[in-house]
Parts: structure tokens; sequence; C-alpha cells
DNA sequence: TGTTAATTTATAATTATTACAAACAAGAAA
DNA sequence: TTTCTTGTTTGTAATAATTATAAATTAACA
């Protein structure tokens, strides 16, 4: 997602008003690489304003959306739509032990589908979702003794 | 999915009874290509025997999904978990305008990723959803006109 | 045919999210 | 700076998908 002050900026231009709820949502997600649910963001709001609602949350959530600036990636684990602050294509890395979400950084290539595996679709992008274990996880795997 | 027998003989064997309820939503989804929502599954139940409850359509799709006879494909356009019938792996086409989805037939290889762009984890699988408009979409943009 | 444990059912509970209407405040105008 | 207007926030209620629960039912086996 774009600086805090990117995003006031565009906000501003289309006649949008900045409020000190939207403008601390705004530098919690800027730079954020977790792919928080919406209660998770809600939350950190919480730490910082203790009285922001949710509805908020959701409201500025959706109009970022809708802005591009964030993009929500279905429910993985059933926990909710959960939103990825970096607006650009790019492929992700969830991890089936601890749900965390990661992304594939650059560009990787999705292939191209021959004709006779289309189903006749017009492809106008595509996402990979790798599935595995992360790091953190791994350790735990050696460490831990037996699952 | 595999038969309807199939599916009762391997019920059987886990020692789970055979009720008029679970052998015909085993019917309905044997064969079926629509990657239906557990809704759409109990609408089509309730055509054939009214009276079975959605508890009964929700446990069943449960525990086939445990079984691996079916896979649920987390929310895509926010309807609930879709369920895919063809256990085998495969990627999805996913049509934007009306929200079908369809399978890719056969083996398509998702990329490699190397070291430096896998963040550390360990893939075991990935999946490809390939976002575009279905053949049906496709007319109605000639037919029908401006969006 | 009777027994028993699994299954079904209806209902209530949960969870994520959206709708709504009244209270409030940002930003333009005076 | 004060006022005004309109967009925003908030709390609450509504929805929708799904799960939990407990009583009633029934499949499968003896």
């Amino acid at each position: 997602m774009s600086s805090t002050e990117d995003i006031v900026r565009r906000f501003m231009q289309k006649g949008y008003k900045i409020t000190p709820q939207r403008r601390k949502i705004f530098e919690l997600l800027s730079g954020d690489k977790s792919h928080p649910t919406a209660e998770e963001i809600y939350q950190r709001v919480q730490s910082a304003m203790p009285d922001v609602s949710r509805t908020t949350v959701y409201n500025t959530l959706r109009e970022l959306s809708v802005m591009g600036e964030l993009a929500g990636l279905g429910d993985l684990d059933a926990s909710g739509v959960r939103y990825d602050t970096n607006p650009s294509a790019h492929h992700h890395l969830f991890c089936v032990r601890c749900n965390a979400l990661a992304d594939v950084p650059g560009k990787v290539e999705a292939p191209e589908l021959a004709p006779e595996v289309r189903a006749g679709y017009r492809i106008e992008k595509s996402q990979i979702m790798f599935y595995g274990v992360c790091p953190e996880c791994q350790n735990e795997e050696t460490g831990a003794g037996p699952c």
C-alpha cells in the first residue's frame, strides 16, 4: 500500500474527508505485510484509538479496496477475508499449520492455458496459492517432538 | 467424486451408516461439475427429499471432505464455501461476471519457486485460480449492448 | 425382532459482515 | 473564527453461513 500521506492525498482528491480514524487505519496498514483480517485490523486500531467502531474499520477497508489500495483475499481458513496491502499482481504462500500468509515477491508467471483446456474462458489474470509450511513452523516441527 | 456406490462402500468400511439422506446427497454430488455451495446442495436435496435438514447436508459435506472425496474451495464471492467433487489436484477458472467455477482438466504445473522468493516455506502443493469471463458471459457481452 | 449406538432434526448459538439512523465533525464559506 | 453543510462515525440491529446441542429417530447387527 502507498504511504499514509499518499493515501490521504488520494482520499482528499476524491472529496473524502480525512478523519483521525481513517488516518490511523492508513498508518497501521501502510507497510503492513501480515495480511490481517478485518478483526485483526480492528484490534490494532483499538489499541491506538479505543473508541473506533468496527463499522468504521469495515467501511474504510471497503473504500480502500474500491480505490485499489487494498485487495481482499477470499476466506482461506474460515477466519474471514484477509487484506493484502500490496496492490500489484503477485502470488501467495500460505502456511497450512499456522495460517500465515506471505507474498511471493517479484514477477512469477503462471502458465498459459492451452485453448483445449481453457473451457472457452477469456483469462484476465491469475493467482497462485502455494500451500506449505512456513519457516517458524518448520522449526517447531524439529524442536517440539511428534505432532 | 467417486460413484455413489463406491462412496457407500467407503462409508460402510468406516462403520458409518447408510441413510437415505446420505445416499441422496452422494447421488446428487457424484458426477457434479458445478462447484455448488452448501446451500445449493441443500436446495437440490430438498427437491428430491423435502424433509432433509440443512444440518444433515452440512454434516455429510464435512464427512466427505474429511474422507477426501470432496474439497472445499474457500469463499470466492462471499456466497460461502464451494465444493469441488474432483479430489485430484487441478486448477480452476472463475468467471468474474457470473461467478461460474470450472475445472482446468489435466495436469498443468505451477512454476517452481526459486529459493530466494520462497520466504523459507516448504511448499507442499499449489493451486492456480484463473480469473476471467466464461463463454456464456462473453456471448452476453456482444449481444446485450453496453455494460 | 430388539437393541444400541449413530444419525437426523429443529433450534439456538456463533461469527463475519452489512444496514441503518441518530449524533458528530471535517472542511468550505461567510 | 464561526457557521453551515455534508460526509463520517457510532451503536445497534439485521443477515448469512456455519456449528453446537439435545431430543427423537433409525440403520445395522445380534
